[in-house]
DNA sequence: GGGTCCATGCGATCTTGTTCGCGTTCACTT
DNA sequence: AAGTGAACGCGAACAAGATCGCATGGACCC
């Protein structure tokens, strides 16, 4: 397992940083090829030039090498998102651009929504916090986006801005897993978390509202 | 497996519901004492009287055993629901009793969350198509609720009910993972539930709008 | 009463993720 | 040059969920 080393990083620990390499190149062909639960770690050990406990000197779970290529693909796709975010622009555009290349990451491969799921269903392993953790980081990135549009008046005052950006978090990824599940086309979960979002942010954007005045509540 | 019988129901059936019923007391009190993962099929076939792989003549996996069971509660949640149900109330009340109701239910067992999460992550199992029809269940009791508000003007016409109570239904959910994961206290996720329903509400009731008049969008 | 069918149960076995103990390598120390 | 110790790799072994082929027994049919 990667833990901290316990020396400085001298010349000995290339080799466990080519196997690692090895290792994750492997795992990422065979899960594609075969999808995760179909690839054995005996095949992504021989395919890595190891035998198949030798994996766990470098990762403490399968579900890790999946996980840890989720959560460079996400800074990747942050980093891409900030190139292009102007914090100019209203809230609403800027959570849409966020959720849009955030969806792109995901939906290229059910796997990641899956197993990212799997994850944090085991609340004793690492990887169930190492993921937490992660979607609380995405979850932090909604949140600075709708407080610099509090910040400007597109939002309330009293706005539960972190409530609010767990909302989009969770209802966007609650929708991909029938998707993930094939049980609903790309192009449904794509609809489902736009009217979503749209529905959200109607409470969210308090000017988009066409209040119908309150008729008197006559049952039936 | 349960599957549709080929032959009437006549008296060649009644053992195996029997050990059905066995099996599954051994499986629930098992889970109790030591956690759906600490518990294994060798020990419930112990105390079920039986061997480990008979279970399978009754059930199509581990996780089926604790999904019947949700499903079973989530049954009697319901009806427990209705029983108090007042639908001449506003929709926000009766959507938070519901709720309410849910939120006790799964609150009585981490392990409820975390099999019904781990369940939707095998997509090639029954256990994951019943557990996504389970969650559709749930979300359409909500959608019928919100239906009959909107039909009274609580809610604007236009609103799409599905996308609300799916939101509804997501985010509440999405709320106790950390918590069954160990991560927050009850306390907490209760509270993010409520703060999460509140503002989904300041979307869904146009009423408990205070809205402040969008200022200028002058930058930084 | 013999024959048939099928739900049930069993034990052996498989599969696969994971653990364990041992041996090797190699940069560093003295 | 000898010694040290952490990192690495290996094959055997383990744990537990799941599969398989075979045996049984009892309700039904003739």
């Amino acid at each position: 397992m990667p833990r901290r080393p316990l020396r400085p990083d001298d010349g000995r620990l290339v080799r466990g940083r080519k196997s690692r390499a090895r290792i994750r190149e492997a795992a990422l062909s065979l899960f594609r090829e075969l999808g995760f639960d179909h690839a054995t770690l005996r095949q992504i050990g021989a395919r890595a030039g190891m035998g198949a406990s030798s994996i766990y000197r470098h990762v403490q779970s399968k579900e890790e090498l999946l996980v840890d290529e989720l959560a460079d693909r996400q800074e990747e796709a942050w980093t891409e998102f900030r190139k292009a975010d102007d914090r100019s622009r209203p809230v609403r555009e800027r959570v849409a651009r966020f959720l849009e290349v955030q969806h792109r990451l995901l939906a290229s491969d059910p796997d990641l929504t899956i197993i990212a799921l799997r994850a944090t269903t085991r609340p004793e392993a690492r990887v169930a916090r190492r993921t937490l953790a992660l979607q609380d980081r995405t979850i932090g990135l909604l949140a600075e986006i709708l407080v610099a549009g509090r910040a400007r008046g597109e939002l309330p005052r009293d706005y539960d801005v972190m409530a609010a950006a767990r909302a989009l978090f969770h209802v966007t990824s609650g929708a991909r897993v029938p998707w993930a599940n094939g049980l609903v086309s790309a192009d449904g979960c794509r609809q489902a978390i736009a009217s979503a979002v749209e529905l959200l942010f109607r409470g969210i954007t308090p000017a988009a509202r066409t209040a119908p005045g309150a008729p008197p509540p006559t049952e039936r």
